[in-house]
DNA sequence: CTGAAAGCGCTTACAG
DNA sequence: CTGAAAGCGCTTACAG
């Protein structure tokens, strides 16, 4: 073996500029199509780029500009989570169109110290912006209200939080989805009308329980509030859900389900007691999962544009760091984003027989 | 408003040094925690740092060392793929407990033009190391036998691909997966034994049908090779594949299907047409989803362990990595990682009545 | 149209 | 133990 088991010297702009004789300005020129070259000069530069397999170092650019062209997304672990769906690779998708790079960070413990070093990780690498997508859990985002935001060096977008004053938020109105889910029930002329929600600490969920209250309140079916059962987004809470909502009220014609994995515990559970659905009672739920057109019967769901909604986060956030940096929007942000998405109602089986 | 709204210049190391009284020097080393300052310096120093919120620029410091600490993973956009999981989501706390970070990109088109372009951006960022995810779909791969890979900068490692010379691949034994889901239907006792694969262009699938074929020989039951229909991989093409296999041989007694979501529309089909499963037709499937274990009856399937195989993935590639440096191997990659995964049988009640 | 200089914020040798 | 110099690979003014 030779020499060459050392590592190759990268190719710099400087060979590129020896290369063809020119200086590095020049050859930096052509590397970044500005004008203000002959022809001539730009294509012998051009030759010896390709011949030398020259890249420019995103890192000195980044160094020099101060912009990185590169964005933070911090989310938490739990599977199933924006992160984890076609949210997110619309966002990659959407990223990569604009010319940023996507760094991808973990949260799962919100005390303010672990946050501080978390964004600290963030700044160092000089992020030109961050998406924060971390589940807005019991007092998940408190540290938002005592971090000094004014010192972030970067803008920053919220996901799915509940609004806070000084901060970019986008996201699904969840009071407005539980609110339809309800009502489609009550349209159906359901007077019982229960909720399993999800976990009450998860703000999602406790917003689709006020939206249930306020169409049970519209209805004047206000007396429904007590056909409650907090449940834990899983299929396991399904089954246990049913039951303990029976419990409560033997004569319950309609069940508001906060996500599509409950309400397959509860149909199979309901098939085991010999309960008909819908005939007996209906079932409507939240998120619209690939399988869920294919359960038996099939579900009623109300469905989110994910990566809608994450695009126009991102498109927030470009915006944001343009104006920071004094430049002009690029085409594909043009437009101030939508921030406040609704739900769409897909009746199915569950609550419609055909 | 006051001047303030320009943007604030960034805190540097010569800031602190200046601010301390001493050199940049002297404050880098304090920075980095070397030795060779006195406590009284380093406290000093560190004070500092603190006042002036001092964060180092990760940028400046990758220009020099030329390593970036950062690793790009490369994986394509199909929901339920290995960036969509709990392998993910592993691989980032392996990642960022290592002290890099980790850069995602995208591939939907495979080129040999796209996927230079892809790796050149990479190569741009300065990446120390690749983890290559996209899936090894028909001729999706066959780039890599053309790419100049001994010019490539920095090390790569591919998930689940079709082995290849002089590239390192992490993954699941999906022949063995796919024999073993087959000899636990034999050993119940079956003798028509079929199979629902997935699109047969997939590394995976294919594997999968030989280890089906191969565990049939094994037992004496060539025959049934003509119990085969290619699947999609989701629940849709469940029912259609259970009809169409009833088509070949209406006596079919045993099914292995190849994912868990299809598994679901073969169970719903089933029911459908009044087969009970498992008496009639035993199903074994591979996935392992979390609804599977609440089907109707819970679905007997193999199980992945991904995120270990993410880990191993990870592991091995900073262990190149901290080859190509010449530097040693942290303590979390001490020992070169398994590179071949088995399948695990759950045994449920669509094999096994209870 | 082209180039020499200074600088981005840090680190790596090398002196003291 | 501490520091002055040179350099990582590029870009931004400023001259010609």
């Amino acid at each position: 073996m030779d020499s060459s088991a050392k590592l190759t010297r990268r190719v710099t702009l400087a060979d590129v500029a020896k290369m063809a004789g020119v200086s590095k300005q020049t050859a930096s020129r052509v590397v970044n199509d500005s004008p203000n070259v002959t022809d001539e000069t730009r294509a012998r530069v051009k030759q010896c780029i390709e011949a030398l397999g020259f890249r420019p170092s995103a890192l000195a650019r980044q160094l020099n500009t101060g912009r990185s062209h590169t964005l933070g997304i911090v989310s938490n672990a739990s599977v199933g989570y924006l992160v984890c769906g076609e949210a997110y690779v619309g966002m990659l998708q959407q990223t990569d169109k604009m010319g940023y790079a996507l760094l991808n960070k973990l949260v799962t413990d919100f005390a303010p110290d672990n946050v501080t070093s978390l964004m600290d990780g963030l700044i160092e690498r000089q992020v030109d912006g961050v998406i924060w997508a971390g589940p807005d859990i019991g007092d998940s985002h408190t540290w938002m209200d005592s971090y000094p935001m004014e010192r972030l060096p970067m803008p920053m977008v919220a996901i799915n939080t509940r609004p806070r004053p000084g901060i970019d938020v986008v996201g699904f109105n969840n009071f407005l989805g539980g609110q339809n889910a309800t009502r489609h029930l009550i349209g159906l002329g359901r007077k019982r009308v229960a909720h399993l929600s999800g976990p009450l600490d998860r703000w999602v969920a406790s917003e689709r329980v006020l939206g249930w209250r306020k169409a049970l309140e519209e209805a004047g079916l206000g007396d429904c509030q007590r056909l409650f059962v907090e449940g834990n987004w899983e299929t396991s809470g399904g089954g246990e859900g049913l039951r303990r909502l029976l419990e409560i009220d033997p004569k319950i014609d309609a069940i508001f389900v906060s996500s599509d994995r409950m309400a397959l515990g509860v149909l199979l559970e309901a098939q085991r007691m010999g309960i008909r659905v819908p005939e007996d009672i209906a079932v409507v739920s939240i998120d619209n999962d690939p399988q869920s057109a294919f359960f038996n019967p099939p579900l009623t769901t109300m469905t989110q544009d994910t990566p809608a909604m994450a695009e126009a986060a991102l498109c927030l956030l470009v915006r944001r760091i343009c104006e920071r940096h004094g430049e002009p929007y690029p085409a594909l942000c043009a437009e101030m984003p939508n921030t406040s998405f609704e739900h769409q109602l897909i009746v199915r089986g569950s609550t419609v027989a055909n």
